[in-house]
Formats: C-alpha cells, sequence, structure tokens
DNA sequence: ACTCCTTTGAAGAAC
DNA sequence: GTTCTTCAAAGGAGT
C-alpha cells in the first residue's frame, strides 16, 4: 500500500480502500523514482525519460497512423509524415530501448514540444468541479438548475469537469460540509466520515472563491511526438492580461445564487438512466398508461456508474488539453496519448490521482452501499471474445495491467513514501 | 441507434 | 491464488 499522506489526516484513518494494482503500479514508477534521486547525474535518468519517450512515441506515432484505423485527419495530416518511419523506429527502440535514434531524440527534447505539455499544467477550480456534485438538501433553491453534464451545453474544448474531490485535494482550505448531503436520490447513506465531508463542501458560492488555478508541482517535461510537436494556443476570451494560462468561467459556477449554502440541484453523475437520454416530461409522462410508464421505470432504473479509477481521473482533466495541443478529436488516439503520458507522469503526480481516486471509491461505497460492480454487468454489449483475447494476450498487456517487458523483469518493492 | 476503438485501474467471476 | 472479463470516460467512425 502506497504510504500516501491522506493531505493533513484527509483520507487517512483506517482507510484502506487503496487498490492493491496502485502498488503494482508504484513499483514500476518507483525504481525510476528512486533511479532519479539516487543517481542525479542523468545517466539511468536519461536512459528511462528515453525509454519513456520511445513508448509515447510508439503510441502517438501509432494513432497518427496505421495503429488506430479512424485517426483524425488532423493528426494524420500533421505526423503522417514521420509516422511510418518513427514506427520503424519505434521497433529498434523496443528491442534497444537505450538507443533512440538522435533525429528523434533531438526532435522530443525541443523546448516548444516541452513547453506545450506540462508548462501550463494547471488545476483550474472548475476543472475539478462536479464530479460528484453536492446532493441537493436542505437550502437547496426550488427551482430546478438544467443538467450540468448535458454533453450539449459543454463546448468541445472546455475543460472537463472533474469531482470535487480533486478541489479537496487541491485546496489546502476545504470549506466545510453542508449540514446535509443525503437527501436526495433515496439512498441510505450512513455516517460520514469528517474526511469526506469536505468533498461535498463547495457551494456555488464558495467555488466561485477558490482561486481560478491551482498548481500542479513542477512536473517532468514530457516529449512530444511530431504529431503534437506543435503548440496550439488555447483561445482563451475570458484570459486575464497578463495571466499564465487563461481565466475560465465555468457554468457550475454560477449556477444558483452564488450564495453559500444553496448548492445548485445537480444530479448525481454517477447516476445516469440507461440511455444516458434525458427522463419524460411530466407532461409526456401523463400520456403513458401506467403499466406502460411502470415497464419503463423498470428500464429505466438509473444506473449507477463505477467510481472512476486514477487513470479515468487523469484523462478526463486532460483530455481537453491533449485535443487542443495535438488537434485530436478521435478518442481511441487521444487514449493512447494519455496512457503514454500517464506512464511518463512521476510517481508522485500519478499519486495524486490514485489517492483522489481512492476517496471517490470511498465516497461512492457512502453514497451507494449496496452497489456492486457487478450491477451492471451486461449492461453494456460484450465485445466479441476474441477481440479482447487479442488485445489481452496479443502483447499489450495482461488482465493485471502490466506489460509483458515489464513483467518479464519484475521491480523490487519499493515502499511509497511520497507526500 | 448502437458498437467499436483505445487507454489504465478496479472489481468480480471463473478456474 | 491466478487469470480473465467487464466497466468506467470520451467522441469520431463504422455498421
Amino acid at each position: 500500500m502506497p504510504q500516501l499522506d491522506s493531505g493533513g489526516g484527509g483520507a487517512g484513518g483506517g482507510d484502506d480502500l487503496g487498490a492493491p494494482d496502485e502498488l503494482l503500479a508504484f513499483q514500476d514508477e518507483g525504481e525510476e523514482q528512486d533511479d532519479k534521486s539516487r543517481d542525479s547525474a542523468a545517466g539511468p535518468e536519461r536512459d528511462l525519460a528515453e525509454l519513456k519517450s520511445s513508448l509515447v512515441n510508439e503510441s502517438e506515432g501509432a494513432a497518427g497512423g496505421a495503429g488506430v484505423p479512424g485517426a483524425g485527419a488532423g493528426a494524420r495530416g500533421e505526423a503522417e509524415v514521420g509516422a511510418e518511419a518513427l514506427g520503424r523506429e519505434h521497433t529498434s527502440q523496443r528491442l534497444f530501448p537505450d538507443k533512440l535514434p538522435e533525429s528523434l531524440e533531438d526532435g522530443l527534447k525541443a523546448p516548444e514540444c516541452a513547453s506545450g505539455m506540462y508548462k501550463d499544467t494547471v488545476y483550474s477550480a472548475f476543472n475539478l468541479l462536479m464530479h460528484y456534485p453536492p446532493p441537493s438538501g436542505a437550502g437547496q433553491h426550488p427551482q430546478p438548475q438544467p443538467p450540468l453534464h448535458n454533453k450539449a451545453s459543454q463546448p468541445a474544448h472546455s475543460v472537463p469537469q472533474l469531482s470535487p474531490l480533486y478541489e479537496h485535494f487541491s485546496s489546502p482550505h476545504p470549506t466545510p460540509a453542508p449540514a446535509d448531503i443525503s437527501q436526495k436520490q433515496g439512498v441510505h447513506r450512513p455516517l460520514q466520515t469528517p474526511d469526506l465531508s469536505g468533498f461535498y463542501s463547495l457551494t456555488s458560492g464558495s467555488m466561485g472563491q477558490l482561486p481560478h488555478t491551482v498548481s500542479w508541482p513542477s512536473p517532468p517535461l514530457y516529449p512530444l511526438s511530431p504529431s503534437c510537436g506543435y503548440r496550439q494556443h488555447f483561445p482563451a476570451p475570458t484570459a486575464a492580461p497578463g495571466a499564465p494560462y487563461p481565466r475560465f468561467t465555468h457554468p457550475s459556477l454560477m449556477l444558483g445564487s452564488g450564495v453559500p449554502g444553496h448548492p445548485a440541484a445537480i444530479p448525481h453523475p454517477a447516476i445516469v438512466p440507461p440511455s444516458g437520454k434525458q427522463e419524460l416530461q411530466p407532461y409526456d409522462r401523463s400520456l403513458k398508461t401506467q403499466a406502460e410508464s411502470k415497464v419503463e421505470k423498470e428500464a429505466k432504473k438509473p444506473t449507477i456508474k463505477k467510481p472512476l479509477n486514477a487513470f479515468m481521473l487523469y484523462m478526463k482533466e486532460m483530455r481537453a488539453k491533449v485535443i487542443a495541443e495535438c488537434t485530436l478529436k478521435e478518442s481511441a488516439a487521444i487514449n493512447q496519448i494519455l496512457g503514454r503520458r500517464w506512464h511518463a507522469l512521476s510517481r508522485e503526480e500519478q499519486a495524486k490521482y490514485y489517492e483522489l481516486a481512492r476517496k471517490e471509491r470511498q465516497l461512492h461505497m457512502q453514497l451507494y452501499p449496496g452497489w456492486s460492480a457487478r450491477d451492471n454487468y451486461g449492461k453494456k454489449k460484450r465485445r466479441s471474445r476474441e477481440k479482447h483475447q487479442e488485445s489481452s494476450t496479443g502483447g499489450k498487456r495482461n488482465a493485471f495491467g502490466t506489460y509483458p517487458e515489464k513483467a518479464a523483469a519484475p521491480a523490487p518493492f519499493l515502499p511509497m513514501t511520497v507526500l
């Protein structure tokens, strides 16, 4: 179990919800980090960085090239020239990871590439918002608010919404919890732990007081493939002059009256109609017979989604950035890039997401005590077994998410002592 | 309208 | 205990 500080006693207190898989991840990352700390002469570190770079570019090459059949036209257009060549290079890189083509290496280390990745990495307040919005309780505004999670209301390149856990995680001063967060959704909720109470604490008013940016610690520079080798600036109509990063005003920050104690009436994001569509309006519903409506009610019983894991949280935050930087729109390609970036993160940075995910799970468990991931089994159509087996045994990763290359060289256990 | 793609992590099922 | 499967997000592409 990674020795994650729970943020000033935040999530500690005997909470043992940490996933065992986190250990594996941290073992891998930990080895790298320890190498870094042991040898600042940049020998092993450089090798590792290059290895990571090769991995990243391997996937990005695939994303822009044949690896992703439907890769976005933009990505293809920019990366196509080098993608195939890169792909060939990568083959040799895998075999000889310590030998990175000089030209590629230079390209990867180009300042403009690095700057495009993490230089502006920011945890904007709204960026961390509302994955688990505060359930409306006492003092709730009587007028229903428009749903926040309506995709149509969210511009394609808007920054994604994340949990207030993120806020809590990032903010040293979480606001106190509202008196009652458990009066919605008809779900019995046991007592809240003091730790969790803060995660529902962001009223519309208090959120408005949050700083617009919360910075990560300086992350490692991340090399960009040619497909992401340039920087596309964010359109920033609300950017303040001289601000290092555009200021955004997220709609959710302006919900309700803006008065503390008036949380907006936002449905829990983990609860969605099976179809993902809006429920019928009362007028329409009245046209249905009772039997029909009963059947529909059964069919439309809201689905409680799984809590997001660390990587999902990371993806949710970074997706918009990758889209902007790489002019990619296809999620498959973006996810490949994000997967590589995830591996390129330092373990301290990953630890933040693991910790956040752990709290998400804890919160989810408290919100839905009887819920099981099994409840959602079968609600998606299964993929063809052949394809899935191919992907899991075809040299990518096994069921534990480890890659064959890594599995061949098990890393020694290094206790997690970050934070 | 629905499924696939693609990623990692978590959890349940199957052996 | 180990291995396999499913689902979580995302949105373009294909059926």
